[in-house]
DNA sequence: CCCTCGTGTGGCATTTAGTGTCAGAGTAGA
DNA sequence: TCTACTCTGACACTAAATGCCACACGAGGG
Protein backbone atom coordinates (compact mmCIF):
# COMPACT_ATOMS: atom_id res chain seq x y z
CA UNK A 1 0.00 0.00 0.00
CA UNK A 2 1.40 3.11 -0.91
CA UNK A 3 0.38 5.95 0.95
CA UNK A 4 0.42 9.45 -0.83
CA UNK A 5 1.45 12.06 2.20
CA UNK A 6 2.47 10.44 4.81
CA UNK A 7 1.92 11.81 8.18
CA UNK A 8 -1.80 13.33 6.56
CA UNK A 9 -4.25 12.38 9.43
CA UNK A 10 -7.69 12.80 7.23
CA UNK A 11 -11.36 13.97 9.70
CA UNK A 12 -14.46 14.55 8.76
CA UNK A 13 -14.77 11.43 6.25
CA UNK A 14 -16.12 9.13 7.95
CA UNK A 15 -15.72 5.48 7.86
CA UNK A 16 -17.54 4.19 5.18
CA UNK A 17 -18.81 1.36 6.91
CA UNK A 18 -21.14 -0.12 4.03
CA UNK A 19 -19.00 0.21 1.59
CA UNK A 20 -16.08 -1.52 3.95
CA UNK A 21 -18.07 -4.39 4.54
CA UNK A 22 -18.71 -4.99 0.89
CA UNK A 23 -15.04 -5.30 0.31
CA UNK A 24 -14.95 -7.47 3.28
CA UNK A 25 -17.19 -9.91 1.77
CA UNK A 26 -15.93 -9.37 -1.47
CA UNK A 27 -12.14 -9.81 0.01
CA UNK A 28 -13.26 -12.91 2.29
CA UNK A 29 -15.21 -14.71 -0.82
CA UNK A 30 -12.61 -14.59 -3.62
CA UNK A 31 -9.59 -15.26 -1.45
CA UNK A 32 -10.95 -16.94 1.94
CA UNK A 33 -11.37 -15.57 5.33
CA UNK A 34 -8.13 -16.75 7.26
CA UNK A 35 -6.21 -15.41 3.68
CA UNK A 36 -7.50 -11.71 3.75
CA UNK A 37 -5.42 -9.39 6.39
CA UNK A 38 -7.18 -6.21 8.08
CA UNK A 39 -4.54 -4.70 5.63
CA UNK A 40 -5.78 -6.28 2.74
CA UNK A 41 -9.88 -5.07 3.98
CA UNK A 42 -8.25 -1.17 4.80
CA UNK A 43 -6.88 -1.24 1.55
CA UNK A 44 -9.60 -2.08 -0.94
CA UNK A 45 -11.97 -0.13 1.62
CA UNK A 46 -10.29 3.24 1.17
CA UNK A 47 -9.69 3.33 5.13
CA UNK A 48 -6.51 2.48 7.86
CA UNK A 49 -6.15 -0.02 9.66
CA UNK A 50 -6.55 1.76 12.67
CA UNK A 51 -9.82 3.07 11.88
CA UNK A 52 -11.19 -0.40 10.78
CA UNK A 53 -10.59 -1.82 14.15
CA UNK A 54 -12.14 1.49 15.62
CA UNK A 55 -15.10 0.81 13.51
CA UNK A 56 -15.42 -2.78 13.85
CA UNK A 57 -13.60 -4.12 17.03
CA UNK A 58 -12.90 -7.49 15.70
CA UNK A 59 -12.56 -8.52 12.05
CA UNK A 60 -15.50 -11.03 11.85
CA UNK A 61 -17.37 -8.34 12.98
CA UNK A 62 -17.22 -6.63 9.84
CA UNK A 63 -19.18 -9.17 8.60
CA UNK A 64 -22.17 -9.20 11.36
CA UNK A 65 -21.83 -5.42 11.78
CA UNK A 66 -25.20 -4.97 9.66
CA UNK A 67 -26.69 -7.50 11.41
CA UNK A 68 -26.07 -5.70 14.47
CA UNK A 69 -28.03 -2.51 13.70
CA UNK A 70 -30.78 -5.13 12.78
CA UNK A 71 -30.63 -6.40 16.12
CA UNK A 72 -30.85 -2.80 17.25
CA UNK A 73 -33.99 -2.66 15.00
CA UNK A 74 -35.71 -5.21 16.51
CA UNK A 75 -34.78 -4.36 20.07
CA UNK A 76 -36.82 -1.26 19.52
CA UNK A 77 -39.84 -2.57 17.90
CA UNK A 78 -40.04 -4.91 20.85
CA UNK A 79 -40.44 -2.19 22.97
CA UNK A 80 -43.33 -0.73 21.38
CA UNK A 81 -44.89 -3.49 19.49
CA UNK A 82 -48.86 -3.45 19.83
CA UNK A 83 -50.71 -7.04 20.64
CA UNK A 84 -49.77 -9.65 23.18
CA UNK A 85 -46.31 -10.13 24.06
CA UNK A 86 -46.56 -13.60 21.89
CA UNK A 87 -47.87 -11.19 19.04
CA UNK A 88 -45.05 -8.79 19.63
CA UNK A 89 -42.26 -11.21 19.57
CA UNK A 90 -43.63 -13.05 16.78
CA UNK A 91 -43.72 -9.94 14.55
CA UNK A 92 -39.96 -8.98 15.76
CA UNK A 93 -39.18 -12.10 14.55
CA UNK A 94 -40.36 -11.10 11.22
CA UNK A 95 -38.47 -8.07 11.09
CA UNK A 96 -35.36 -10.26 11.29
CA UNK A 97 -36.38 -12.70 8.61
CA UNK A 98 -36.92 -8.96 6.81
CA UNK A 99 -33.78 -7.70 7.41
CA UNK A 100 -31.84 -10.60 5.42
CA UNK A 101 -34.02 -10.64 2.63
CA UNK A 102 -33.19 -7.06 2.14
CA UNK A 103 -29.73 -7.30 2.15
CA UNK A 104 -28.94 -10.35 0.03
CA UNK A 105 -25.90 -8.71 -0.79
CA UNK A 106 -24.09 -9.36 2.19
CA UNK A 107 -26.48 -11.56 4.27
CA UNK A 108 -25.89 -14.46 1.24
CA UNK A 109 -22.01 -14.34 0.95
CA UNK A 110 -21.94 -14.27 4.55
CA UNK A 111 -24.16 -17.29 4.88
CA UNK A 112 -21.72 -19.00 2.67
CA UNK A 113 -18.77 -17.89 4.36
CA UNK A 114 -20.24 -19.19 7.45
CA UNK A 115 -20.72 -22.45 6.63
CA UNK A 116 -16.99 -22.97 5.88
CA UNK A 117 -15.86 -21.25 8.77
CA UNK A 118 -16.56 -22.81 12.89
CA UNK A 119 -15.03 -19.43 14.09
CA UNK A 120 -17.87 -17.54 11.49
CA UNK A 121 -20.18 -20.02 12.47
CA UNK A 122 -20.07 -19.70 16.05
CA UNK A 123 -20.34 -15.97 15.82
CA UNK A 124 -23.68 -16.46 13.86
CA UNK A 125 -25.28 -18.78 16.55
CA UNK A 126 -24.18 -16.45 19.04
CA UNK A 127 -26.19 -13.68 16.93
CA UNK A 128 -29.33 -16.12 16.94
CA UNK A 129 -28.60 -17.07 20.62
CA UNK A 130 -29.12 -13.02 21.33
CA UNK A 131 -32.54 -12.81 19.78
CA UNK A 132 -33.31 -15.99 21.43
CA UNK A 133 -32.49 -14.32 24.71
CA UNK A 134 -34.08 -11.21 24.11
CA UNK A 135 -37.63 -12.87 22.84
CA UNK A 136 -37.36 -15.29 25.88
CA UNK A 137 -36.95 -12.24 28.79
CA UNK A 138 -39.32 -10.23 26.54
CA UNK A 139 -42.14 -13.06 27.28
CA UNK A 140 -40.97 -13.83 30.93
CA UNK A 141 -41.18 -10.42 31.67
CA UNK A 142 -45.06 -9.64 30.03
CA UNK A 143 -45.94 -13.16 29.91
CA UNK A 144 -48.97 -14.87 31.24
CA UNK A 145 -50.04 -16.06 35.12
CA UNK A 146 -48.79 -19.68 36.37
CA UNK A 147 -45.68 -19.71 38.83
CA UNK A 148 -42.27 -17.10 37.78
CA UNK A 149 -40.52 -20.59 37.46
CA UNK A 150 -42.92 -22.51 35.01
CA UNK A 151 -42.87 -18.79 33.39
CA UNK A 152 -39.68 -18.42 32.32
CA UNK A 153 -39.41 -22.12 31.57
CA UNK A 154 -42.13 -21.58 29.45
CA UNK A 155 -40.69 -18.30 27.81
CA UNK A 156 -37.55 -19.66 26.98
CA UNK A 157 -38.86 -23.20 24.81
CA UNK A 158 -41.43 -20.55 22.85
CA UNK A 159 -38.76 -18.62 22.06
CA UNK A 160 -36.59 -21.26 21.47
CA UNK A 161 -38.80 -23.02 19.11
CA UNK A 162 -39.60 -19.62 17.52
CA UNK A 163 -36.50 -18.62 16.60
CA UNK A 164 -35.62 -22.02 15.30
CA UNK A 165 -38.36 -22.05 12.84
CA UNK A 166 -37.61 -18.97 11.60
CA UNK A 167 -34.18 -20.21 11.11
CA UNK A 168 -35.09 -22.75 9.65
CA UNK A 169 -36.80 -21.04 7.05
CA UNK A 170 -33.76 -18.16 6.47
CA UNK A 171 -31.72 -21.27 6.24
CA UNK A 172 -33.81 -22.27 3.16
CA UNK A 173 -33.81 -19.17 1.92
CA UNK A 174 -29.96 -19.03 2.04
CA UNK A 175 -29.26 -21.91 0.62
CA UNK A 176 -31.20 -21.03 -2.84
CA UNK A 177 -31.67 -16.99 -2.73
CA UNK A 178 -32.80 -17.12 -5.99
CA UNK A 179 -36.67 -18.60 -5.05
CA UNK A 180 -39.61 -16.05 -5.10
CA UNK A 181 -39.94 -14.06 -1.53
CA UNK A 182 -43.17 -14.40 -1.94
CA UNK A 183 -42.59 -18.21 -1.94
CA UNK A 184 -40.20 -17.38 1.25
CA UNK A 185 -42.97 -15.78 3.17
CA UNK A 186 -45.19 -18.47 2.32
CA UNK A 187 -43.54 -21.05 4.08
CA UNK A 188 -42.46 -18.79 6.98
CA UNK A 189 -46.08 -18.04 7.56
CA UNK A 190 -46.86 -21.47 7.69
CA UNK A 191 -44.30 -22.13 9.65
CA UNK A 192 -44.99 -19.69 12.21
CA UNK A 193 -48.52 -20.87 11.96
CA UNK A 194 -47.11 -24.44 13.42
CA UNK A 195 -45.04 -23.01 16.00
CA UNK A 196 -48.41 -20.55 17.26
CA UNK A 197 -50.26 -23.86 18.01
CA UNK A 198 -47.24 -25.80 19.48
CA UNK A 199 -46.30 -22.73 21.37
CA UNK A 200 -50.09 -21.07 22.27
CA UNK A 201 -50.50 -23.76 25.14
CA UNK A 202 -47.39 -23.80 26.72
CA UNK A 203 -47.77 -20.46 27.71
CA UNK A 204 -51.42 -20.51 28.91
CA UNK A 205 -50.93 -23.25 31.23
CA UNK A 206 -53.72 -22.01 33.19
CA UNK A 207 -56.91 -20.14 32.39
CA UNK A 208 -55.81 -16.65 32.27
CA UNK A 209 -58.04 -14.47 29.89
CA UNK A 210 -55.68 -12.36 27.65
CA UNK A 211 -57.30 -9.00 27.33
CA UNK A 212 -60.07 -8.32 24.65
CA UNK A 213 -60.66 -10.71 21.61
CA UNK A 214 -62.49 -11.31 18.48
CA UNK A 215 -63.40 -13.85 16.60
CA UNK A 216 -63.53 -14.98 12.72
CA UNK A 217 -65.92 -17.72 11.86
CA UNK A 218 -65.75 -18.41 7.92
CA UNK A 219 -67.41 -21.04 6.30
CA UNK A 220 -66.17 -21.87 2.62
CA UNK A 221 -66.62 -23.95 -0.21
CA UNK A 222 -63.74 -26.56 0.01
CA UNK A 223 -62.59 -26.20 -3.45
CA UNK A 224 -62.33 -22.37 -3.29
CA UNK A 225 -59.03 -21.40 -4.50
CA UNK A 226 -56.43 -20.03 -1.90
CA UNK A 227 -55.83 -16.44 -3.41
CA UNK A 228 -59.74 -15.95 -3.60
CA UNK A 229 -60.27 -17.80 0.02
CA UNK A 230 -57.83 -15.02 1.20
CA UNK A 231 -59.43 -12.18 -0.20
CA UNK A 232 -62.46 -12.96 0.99
CA UNK A 233 -61.27 -13.06 4.58
CA UNK A 234 -59.51 -9.95 4.22
CA UNK A 235 -62.53 -8.37 3.07
CA UNK A 236 -64.40 -9.55 6.28
CA UNK A 237 -61.95 -8.41 8.33
CA UNK A 238 -62.59 -4.86 6.53
CA UNK A 239 -66.41 -5.07 7.09
CA UNK A 240 -65.94 -6.21 10.66
CA UNK A 241 -64.64 -2.51 11.57
CA UNK A 242 -61.82 -1.13 13.24
CA UNK A 243 -59.72 -3.02 16.35
CA UNK A 244 -59.50 -1.63 19.60
CA UNK B 1 10.39 -18.73 33.15
CA UNK B 2 13.05 -20.09 33.86
CA UNK B 3 14.42 -23.22 31.61
CA UNK B 4 16.97 -25.45 33.34
CA UNK B 5 17.97 -27.08 30.14
CA UNK B 6 17.98 -25.36 27.20
CA UNK B 7 17.65 -27.31 23.72
CA UNK B 8 16.07 -29.82 25.93
CA UNK B 9 12.92 -31.46 24.07
CA UNK B 10 11.43 -33.81 26.35
CA UNK B 11 9.22 -37.16 24.64
CA UNK B 12 6.81 -39.38 25.73
CA UNK B 13 5.46 -38.04 28.48
CA UNK B 14 2.35 -36.85 27.02
CA UNK B 15 0.70 -33.44 28.21
CA UNK B 16 -1.70 -34.05 31.10
CA UNK B 17 -4.97 -32.40 29.90
CA UNK B 18 -6.77 -32.74 33.01
CA UNK B 19 -3.92 -30.92 34.82
CA UNK B 20 -3.46 -28.13 32.13
CA UNK B 21 -7.24 -27.23 32.33
CA UNK B 22 -7.61 -27.04 36.09
CA UNK B 23 -4.69 -24.98 36.29
CA UNK B 24 -5.76 -22.60 33.49
CA UNK B 25 -8.88 -22.20 35.12
CA UNK B 26 -7.68 -21.64 38.21
CA UNK B 27 -5.39 -18.60 36.52
CA UNK B 28 -8.35 -17.25 34.34
CA UNK B 29 -10.56 -17.24 37.45
CA UNK B 30 -7.79 -15.15 39.50
CA UNK B 31 -6.19 -12.71 37.49
CA UNK B 32 -9.30 -13.07 34.48
CA UNK B 33 -9.10 -14.42 31.12
CA UNK B 34 -7.48 -12.04 28.87
CA UNK B 35 -4.75 -11.12 31.68
CA UNK B 36 -3.56 -14.67 31.68
CA UNK B 37 -1.39 -15.60 28.61
CA UNK B 38 -0.67 -18.71 27.41
CA UNK B 39 2.79 -18.57 28.63
CA UNK B 40 1.20 -18.49 32.23
CA UNK B 41 -1.10 -21.47 31.37
CA UNK B 42 2.05 -23.55 30.08
CA UNK B 43 4.22 -22.61 33.16
CA UNK B 44 1.31 -23.34 35.77
CA UNK B 45 0.40 -26.68 33.63
CA UNK B 46 4.40 -27.99 33.36
CA UNK B 47 4.36 -28.02 29.67
CA UNK B 48 5.95 -25.95 26.60
CA UNK B 49 3.93 -22.84 25.58
CA UNK B 50 3.67 -25.10 22.12
CA UNK B 51 2.72 -28.22 23.27
CA UNK B 52 -0.33 -26.38 24.58
CA UNK B 53 -1.82 -24.94 21.58
CA UNK B 54 -0.65 -28.28 19.98
CA UNK B 55 -3.19 -29.97 22.54
CA UNK B 56 -5.66 -27.21 22.24
CA UNK B 57 -6.05 -25.14 19.46
CA UNK B 58 -6.47 -21.77 21.08
CA UNK B 59 -6.86 -20.60 24.47
CA UNK B 60 -10.75 -21.03 25.31
CA UNK B 61 -10.45 -24.58 23.66
CA UNK B 62 -8.63 -25.04 27.05
CA UNK B 63 -11.62 -23.96 28.89
CA UNK B 64 -13.76 -26.24 26.38
CA UNK B 65 -12.01 -29.18 25.80
CA UNK B 66 -13.80 -31.14 28.54
CA UNK B 67 -16.98 -30.32 27.09
CA UNK B 68 -16.24 -31.59 23.63
CA UNK B 69 -15.45 -34.99 24.95
CA UNK B 70 -19.01 -34.81 26.40
CA UNK B 71 -20.47 -34.19 23.19
CA UNK B 72 -18.85 -36.55 21.76
CA UNK B 73 -20.18 -39.29 24.65
CA UNK B 74 -23.58 -37.27 23.71
CA UNK B 75 -23.70 -38.02 19.98
CA UNK B 76 -22.16 -41.84 20.60
CA UNK B 77 -25.58 -42.08 23.06
CA UNK B 78 -28.08 -41.59 20.24
CA UNK B 79 -26.53 -43.87 18.17
CA UNK B 80 -27.11 -46.29 20.26
CA UNK B 81 -30.41 -44.97 22.35
CA UNK B 82 -33.10 -47.04 23.15
CA UNK B 83 -36.91 -46.32 22.78
CA UNK B 84 -38.66 -43.78 20.84
CA UNK B 85 -36.39 -41.19 18.95
CA UNK B 86 -38.11 -38.83 21.15
CA UNK B 87 -37.07 -40.85 24.06
CA UNK B 88 -33.34 -41.25 22.78
CA UNK B 89 -32.65 -37.21 22.59
CA UNK B 90 -34.42 -36.59 26.04
CA UNK B 91 -31.90 -39.36 28.10
CA UNK B 92 -29.25 -37.43 25.41
CA UNK B 93 -29.68 -34.23 27.33
CA UNK B 94 -30.06 -35.71 30.54
CA UNK B 95 -26.57 -36.72 29.94
CA UNK B 96 -25.47 -33.51 29.45
CA UNK B 97 -26.90 -32.34 32.37
CA UNK B 98 -25.69 -34.88 34.40
CA UNK B 99 -21.63 -34.72 32.59
CA UNK B 100 -22.08 -30.56 34.13
CA UNK B 101 -23.17 -32.00 37.62
CA UNK B 102 -20.45 -34.81 37.67
CA UNK B 103 -17.33 -31.90 36.79
CA UNK B 104 -18.55 -28.76 39.04
CA UNK B 105 -14.75 -28.15 39.58
CA UNK B 106 -14.49 -26.87 35.76
CA UNK B 107 -18.22 -26.08 34.94
CA UNK B 108 -18.85 -23.54 37.65
CA UNK B 109 -15.96 -20.98 37.23
CA UNK B 110 -16.41 -21.80 33.31
CA UNK B 111 -19.80 -20.27 33.72
CA UNK B 112 -18.69 -17.41 35.17
CA UNK B 113 -15.75 -16.49 33.26
CA UNK B 114 -18.53 -16.86 30.40
CA UNK B 115 -20.92 -14.80 32.19
CA UNK B 116 -18.21 -12.20 31.83
CA UNK B 117 -16.63 -12.43 28.74
CA UNK B 118 -18.79 -11.86 25.71
CA UNK B 119 -15.98 -14.13 23.48
CA UNK B 120 -16.64 -17.36 26.00
CA UNK B 121 -20.24 -16.83 26.06
CA UNK B 122 -20.14 -17.27 22.09
CA UNK B 123 -18.14 -20.36 22.69
CA UNK B 124 -20.63 -21.66 25.52
CA UNK B 125 -23.54 -20.93 23.05
CA UNK B 126 -22.02 -22.54 19.74
CA UNK B 127 -21.41 -25.84 21.99
CA UNK B 128 -25.63 -25.65 22.99
CA UNK B 129 -25.84 -24.87 19.13
CA UNK B 130 -24.00 -28.10 18.42
CA UNK B 131 -26.48 -30.26 20.80
CA UNK B 132 -29.53 -28.70 18.85
CA UNK B 133 -28.46 -29.11 15.83
CA UNK B 134 -27.62 -32.99 16.50
CA UNK B 135 -30.44 -33.78 18.22
CA UNK B 136 -32.70 -31.99 15.13
CA UNK B 137 -30.81 -33.61 12.91
CA UNK B 138 -31.58 -36.76 14.42
CA UNK B 139 -34.76 -36.05 15.33
CA UNK B 140 -35.50 -35.59 11.56
CA UNK B 141 -34.08 -38.08 10.54
CA UNK B 142 -36.19 -40.69 12.65
CA UNK B 143 -39.38 -38.59 13.40
CA UNK B 144 -42.55 -39.60 12.83
CA UNK B 145 -45.15 -38.98 9.63
CA UNK B 146 -46.09 -36.16 7.41
CA UNK B 147 -44.26 -34.23 4.40
CA UNK B 148 -40.49 -33.98 4.94
CA UNK B 149 -40.46 -30.50 4.95
CA UNK B 150 -42.60 -30.13 7.81
CA UNK B 151 -40.89 -32.99 9.98
CA UNK B 152 -37.83 -31.12 9.47
CA UNK B 153 -39.08 -28.30 10.78
CA UNK B 154 -40.84 -29.99 13.73
CA UNK B 155 -37.58 -31.75 14.52
CA UNK B 156 -35.80 -28.36 14.44
CA UNK B 157 -38.24 -26.76 16.74
CA UNK B 158 -38.79 -29.52 18.70
CA UNK B 159 -34.83 -29.69 19.72
CA UNK B 160 -35.11 -25.76 20.22
CA UNK B 161 -37.81 -26.21 23.03
CA UNK B 162 -35.83 -29.51 24.61
CA UNK B 163 -32.47 -27.64 24.83
CA UNK B 164 -33.66 -24.51 26.24
CA UNK B 165 -35.50 -26.09 28.96
CA UNK B 166 -32.28 -28.26 29.91
CA UNK B 167 -30.45 -24.49 29.54
CA UNK B 168 -32.79 -23.46 31.82
CA UNK B 169 -32.65 -26.27 34.64
CA UNK B 170 -28.52 -26.07 34.05
CA UNK B 171 -28.58 -22.53 34.23
CA UNK B 172 -30.52 -22.58 37.14
CA UNK B 173 -27.54 -24.78 39.29
CA UNK B 174 -24.98 -23.43 37.57
CA UNK B 175 -25.64 -19.90 39.63
CA UNK B 176 -26.13 -21.24 42.64
CA UNK B 177 -24.20 -25.10 42.25
CA UNK B 178 -24.32 -25.49 46.24
CA UNK B 179 -27.64 -26.71 46.23
CA UNK B 180 -28.88 -31.06 46.29
CA UNK B 181 -28.01 -32.79 42.98
CA UNK B 182 -31.61 -34.14 43.77
CA UNK B 183 -33.70 -30.63 43.68
CA UNK B 184 -31.79 -29.86 40.71
CA UNK B 185 -33.02 -33.40 38.95
CA UNK B 186 -36.55 -32.71 40.26
CA UNK B 187 -36.62 -29.66 38.77
CA UNK B 188 -34.74 -31.05 35.66
CA UNK B 189 -38.06 -33.75 35.31
CA UNK B 190 -40.71 -31.01 35.83
CA UNK B 191 -39.23 -28.97 32.80
CA UNK B 192 -38.79 -32.35 30.77
CA UNK B 193 -42.11 -33.29 31.55
CA UNK B 194 -43.33 -29.83 30.42
CA UNK B 195 -41.32 -29.92 27.04
CA UNK B 196 -42.78 -33.40 26.56
CA UNK B 197 -46.42 -32.25 27.03
CA UNK B 198 -45.60 -29.66 23.97
CA UNK B 199 -43.24 -31.15 21.33
CA UNK B 200 -45.42 -34.56 21.43
CA UNK B 201 -48.51 -33.19 19.56
CA UNK B 202 -45.62 -31.45 16.93
CA UNK B 203 -44.44 -34.38 15.91
CA UNK B 204 -47.37 -36.39 15.89
CA UNK B 205 -49.05 -34.22 12.44
CA UNK B 206 -50.79 -36.59 11.24
CA UNK B 207 -54.87 -36.79 10.56
CA UNK B 208 -56.16 -34.73 8.21
CA UNK B 209 -60.09 -34.57 7.97
CA UNK B 210 -61.28 -34.43 4.52
CA UNK B 211 -64.42 -32.40 4.36
CA UNK B 212 -66.56 -30.98 2.07
CA UNK B 213 -66.82 -27.93 3.92
CA UNK B 214 -63.79 -26.19 5.94
CA UNK B 215 -64.13 -23.46 8.75
CA UNK B 216 -61.70 -21.51 9.88
CA UNK B 217 -61.58 -19.98 13.19
CA UNK B 218 -59.57 -17.14 14.33
CA UNK B 219 -59.43 -15.81 17.71
CA UNK B 220 -57.05 -12.83 17.56
CA UNK B 221 -56.55 -9.98 20.22
CA UNK B 222 -58.58 -6.76 18.99
CA UNK B 223 -55.70 -4.29 18.77
CA UNK B 224 -54.03 -6.84 16.63
CA UNK B 225 -53.42 -4.49 13.24
CA UNK B 226 -55.50 -5.20 9.97
CA UNK B 227 -52.56 -6.52 8.30
CA UNK B 228 -51.02 -8.46 10.52
CA UNK B 229 -54.45 -10.21 11.32
CA UNK B 230 -54.69 -11.10 7.42
CA UNK B 231 -51.67 -12.24 7.14
CA UNK B 232 -52.49 -14.78 9.76
CA UNK B 233 -55.49 -15.99 8.33
CA UNK B 234 -54.06 -16.26 4.90
CA UNK B 235 -51.37 -18.43 7.13
CA UNK B 236 -53.81 -20.00 8.68
CA UNK B 237 -55.65 -20.97 5.13
CA UNK B 238 -52.41 -22.42 4.01
CA UNK B 239 -51.44 -23.87 6.86
CA UNK B 240 -54.66 -26.45 6.43
CA UNK B 241 -53.85 -27.88 3.69
CA UNK B 242 -54.71 -28.33 0.09
CA UNK B 243 -58.20 -27.42 -0.87
CA UNK B 244 -60.90 -29.84 -3.21
C1' DC C 1 23.97 -54.00 22.25
C1' DC C 2 23.38 -50.67 18.70
C1' DC C 3 20.87 -48.67 15.15
C1' DT C 4 16.68 -46.95 13.11
C1' DC C 5 12.14 -45.30 12.82
C1' DG C 6 7.97 -43.15 14.52
C1' DT C 7 5.86 -40.13 17.76
C1' DG C 8 5.46 -36.49 20.76
C1' DT C 9 7.72 -32.41 22.70
C1' DG C 10 10.39 -27.88 23.26
C1' DG C 11 12.57 -23.77 21.24
C1' DC C 12 12.65 -20.30 17.86
C1' DA C 13 11.05 -17.31 14.25
C1' DT C 14 7.23 -15.25 12.00
C1' DT C 15 2.71 -13.51 10.90
C1' DT C 16 -1.13 -10.98 12.25
C1' DA C 17 -5.10 -9.59 15.25
C1' DG C 18 -5.86 -6.14 18.45
C1' DT C 19 -4.73 -1.94 21.60
C1' DG C 20 -2.64 2.45 23.43
C1' DT C 21 -0.93 6.78 22.22
C1' DC C 22 -0.04 10.87 19.84
C1' DA C 23 -0.27 14.13 16.02
C1' DG C 24 -2.75 16.22 12.31
C1' DA C 25 -7.02 17.60 9.80
C1' DG C 26 -11.44 19.12 9.50
C1' DT C 27 -15.88 21.24 11.48
C1' DA C 28 -18.77 23.92 14.49
C1' DG C 29 -19.32 27.77 17.34
C1' DA C 30 -17.99 32.16 19.70
C1' DT D 1 -10.11 34.36 13.25
C1' DC D 2 -9.35 31.70 17.10
C1' DT D 3 -10.70 27.73 19.81
C1' DA D 4 -12.67 23.41 21.24
C1' DC D 5 -14.19 19.04 19.80
C1' DT D 6 -14.16 14.95 16.92
C1' DC D 7 -12.50 11.75 13.76
C1' DT D 8 -8.66 9.78 11.32
C1' DG D 9 -3.91 8.02 10.35
C1' DA D 10 0.72 6.59 11.76
C1' DC D 11 3.62 4.25 14.95
C1' DA D 12 4.78 1.11 18.59
C1' DC D 13 3.70 -2.80 21.23
C1' DT D 14 1.51 -7.18 23.23
C1' DA D 15 0.14 -11.65 22.54
C1' DA D 16 -2.28 -15.39 20.01
C1' DA D 17 -1.36 -18.72 16.61
C1' DT D 18 1.42 -21.33 13.18
C1' DG D 19 5.50 -23.37 10.69
C1' DC D 20 9.88 -25.39 11.10
C1' DC D 21 13.53 -27.82 13.02
C1' DA D 22 15.95 -30.26 16.59
C1' DC D 23 15.83 -33.42 20.25
C1' DA D 24 14.24 -37.14 23.53
C1' DC D 25 12.13 -41.40 24.28
C1' DG D 26 10.10 -46.05 23.27
C1' DA D 27 9.56 -49.93 20.15
C1' DG D 28 11.29 -53.02 16.98
C1' DG D 29 14.92 -55.46 14.08
C1' DG D 30 19.57 -56.72 13.09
Amino acid sequence: MVRERPGTGGATARVPTRDVVLAAVRLFTDHGFEATTMDDVAAAGGVSRRSLFRRFGTKEDILFAEHDELFAEVSRHLETAPGTPLDAVFSAARLVLDGYLRDPEVTVPRYRLVRVHPRLRDREVAMTARYQSAFSRYLAARGGGGAPEERSLAAGAAAAALIAAHNHVLRGWLRDPGQEPARVWERYDAAMAFVRRAVGPMLHADGEAPARERVVVAVYPADLGRDELVRRLAAAVDEAGPRG
